[in-house]
DNA sequence: GATGGCAATATTGTATACGATTTTCTGCAC
DNA sequence: GTGCAGAAAATCGTATACAATATTGCCATC
């Protein structure tokens, strides 16, 4: 065995119909194609894959259960629009998980699955120098791999498949109410953590994914904004 | 406010009909009338609810994102029959979430909330003590409420789903490999977990937490059985 | 009698059709 | 011009129909 990262779970490939349309969506909500609140109607998203309602609503349906769109009965699906309460909820989440699956990840960790992640570190890295929409958007997906790579090598894919969600909907969440034009996470704490993790330092580690997470957070500005509607606005 | 475990979102109300299938076959797989392996034929589901093969199939869609049902392409839905190693997955994720969830719960409880829990275990304890299939049925649900319950009450309704999933798969995992007669999880440690948040004494908690899960699983027995078909028998 | 392939059957994958609900537009009354 | 009612349009909810794939049974052949 190379890698504890080899747990890849082999798929009965050829993926049915829906899941492709869905995988594309969610990559681009989280690549911040769509913007929260963009409408997706079943016939617009069939019309664009070339499927029928069936297979649109079935990838919608799926995006909703990741919470990354929000299906409201007889009106729609949406990309979902996290309220402050829900980010609050996400990164609380993040604080909960990302150090056990670290811990967890250290315990398994090997000299390939180090190798790998500086490989990606590097890549962040140079996306960071970039300058563009498509460069920035690498970007984005760079900085949410290096925290799924960690749940892989955890080698617990239930965490893993949690890591995706969460990671997907803090996406969502910089997207609407970050500040600072770097929507990267703080890329060289990304590195430290890496260090630590292979100096066997395992409790500073844990203490610098927190120190991490809150540093995305601190870059938010939660408050109620851009609303949805004046329905929202007013309701509540 | 009376108590943190008001927040139950509103929901639409009026589930759309496949919800409602989805919620009815999942109860009857965490309740153990439907055992894993099962075969849940799309028309079959749909002419025993009266519905088509449609809202059958969205809500065999939804079990298979929870992990209660596996769907195999152009072969049909399977109550799911969890591996040994996903078993061990399941639990080692409770592991890891459960101690955080239960210090965000302490963090917010209130009497009333305290009140709630006692009063499940009280149901949990009546339960044990009669006999039948319907009590053993209930019993489960019951212990089960316990740690959804502390989730509730953690007020994150993103760990909330994350343990109504985690509990549910358990169950399927120990009608499966569970050895001792007595299905219920230690009734009485739940009792102790109560006693030591309501004593303030958090790191107490979280370890009778873990003990409690490892008692759990120490009661499983965790090797290959009940081959689900000739072929997974003979291949691995 | 065992084996391989072909036909029949059953089941899932996808598309289309129709009814229900919501939204939008229009026109009339005030 | 404003406001409300009703019609028209758009969109979702569900059912049915057809195509594709897998399973099963049968028969010819060796």
């Amino acid at each position: 065995m190379k890698s504890a990262a080899k747990a890849q779970q082999a798929e009965d490939s050829a993926e049915t119909g829906a899941q492709q349309i869905r995988d594309a969506i969610r990559e681009a909500i989280v690549e911040r194609r769509l913007s929260p609140g963009t409408k997706l109607s079943e016939s617009d998203v069939g019309n664009l894959f070339n499927v029928s309602r069936t297979l649109a609503r079935a990838a919608l349906q799926a995006l909703s259960y990741e919470g990354l769109v929000s299906v409201e009965k007889n009106r729609g699906a949406f990309v979902a629009y996290p309220s402050p309460e829900e980010a609050r909820q996400i990164f609380s989440a993040r604080r909960l998980v990302e150090p056990g699956i670290l811990r967890e990840a250290a315990a398994r960790i090997t000299p390939d699955d180090i190798a790998h992640l500086r490989q990606l570190l590097l890549e962040e890295g140079r996306l960071m120098s970039e300058r563009g929409q498509t460069a920035r958007r690498a970007e984005i997906k760079a900085s949410g791999d290096f925290h799924l790579t960690l749940a892989l090598i955890s080698g617990n894919s239930i965490m893993q498949r949690f890591m995706e969600e969460l990671v997907a909907r803090s996406s969502l969440v910089i997207a609407l109410y970050g500040q600072s034009t770097a929507s990267s996470c703080g890329h060289s704490e990304h590195g430290d953590i890496i260090s630590a993790i292979e100096a066997n330092e395992l409790d500073r580690a844990c203490q610098l994914m927190l120190h991490h997470i809150a540093h995305i957070e601190a870059d938010l500005d939660l408050r109620e904004r851009k609303s949805l509607g004046l329905k929202e606005a007013f309701e509540l």
